[in-house]
DNA sequence: TTATAAATGAGAATATTTATCATTATCATA
DNA sequence: TATGATAATGATAAATATTCTCATTTATAA
């Protein structure tokens, strides 16, 4: 039950974040702000773009979702279930992939501490065209 | 020198893109499009913002420089060397390291072939503090 | 030198996100 | 359940980053 996240993150019980949560939940993917004012519209509810996305920053400040900052302008949310992973970008449909790799994840920690840097977060995405036979087709 | 870089991208061979290509070349590091501007202006140079963001693009898109979208809004760009590396970007000083990890270059490429992906470019940023005494403290 | 096509500068326009503020809703407590 | 302190909302303005428009200027090939 999505109330009970949002009361644990210290915020009131309003129709705004259950209904934003809510639909985090149902897409799961990985939505921008402007996707979650449209889809809201959508349900019929009347909700401000300015309420999305300040609740969207609550979410991500309480550890309720992960903001991602693409190529393209948009920055995008999803859910944040724990699990770290990184992305792969079809720069074509804009299709998303999730993917981790203890490996990398490891060389990376190597890396910032030959540097000196204590990690808070990183991001790898890769960009490239999906194997969908639209996206592999030369320009 | 630099005119001929210009020249071989096929464009025109003008005061801004010389200036702004000998800019990039001198401070090596990675430069928001309003860092140059502002560069430019501190040299007595009258060049446009709107010619700046322009030239930049034009120079991406002629593969004489690499932008890249750190967290923070602004995009930022540096020369092209032909070396692609990773970045260690810092959440207080906002110094930037590269690095190079043969590796994880790999493990990219295994994965978008996992995924029927066909990789365009890829973007690995690792936020942090650096080794700097006044950024590892705490808050 | 000159004609042509491209580049520039200034400011308008667009896009994304954040701030302001008057109104409304939530929720702990009575 | 009613109520009041506090927080949240919606509408709009503002801030930020970037791109577009267009009249004027400039580079360059002939």
């Amino acid at each position: 039950m999505e109330k009970h996240e949002i009361k644990k993150a210290g915020l009131k019980v309003t129709l705004p974040r259950v209904k934003i949560l809510s639909l985090l939940e149902k897409h799961g993917g990985h939505l921008s702000a402007e996707d979650v004012y449209k889809l809201l519209l959508g349900e019929g509810e009347e909700i401000g773009l300015a309420t999305v996305y300040r609740v969207l920053t609550q979410f991500q400040t309480a550890g309720l979702v992960v903001r991602h900052n693409f190529e393209g302008g948009q920055s995008v949310f999803e859910l944040d279930h724990g699990d770290h992973h990184d992305h792969l970008v079809c720069l074509r449909c804009g299709r998303v992939e999730e993917f981790v790799d203890d490996t990398i994840e490891n060389r990376q920690q190597a890396i910032a501490d030959r540097h000196g840097f204590t990690i808070k977060d990183h991001a790898l995405v890769i960009y490239g065209y999906c194997g969908d036979p639209n996206c592999q087709k030369d320009d």
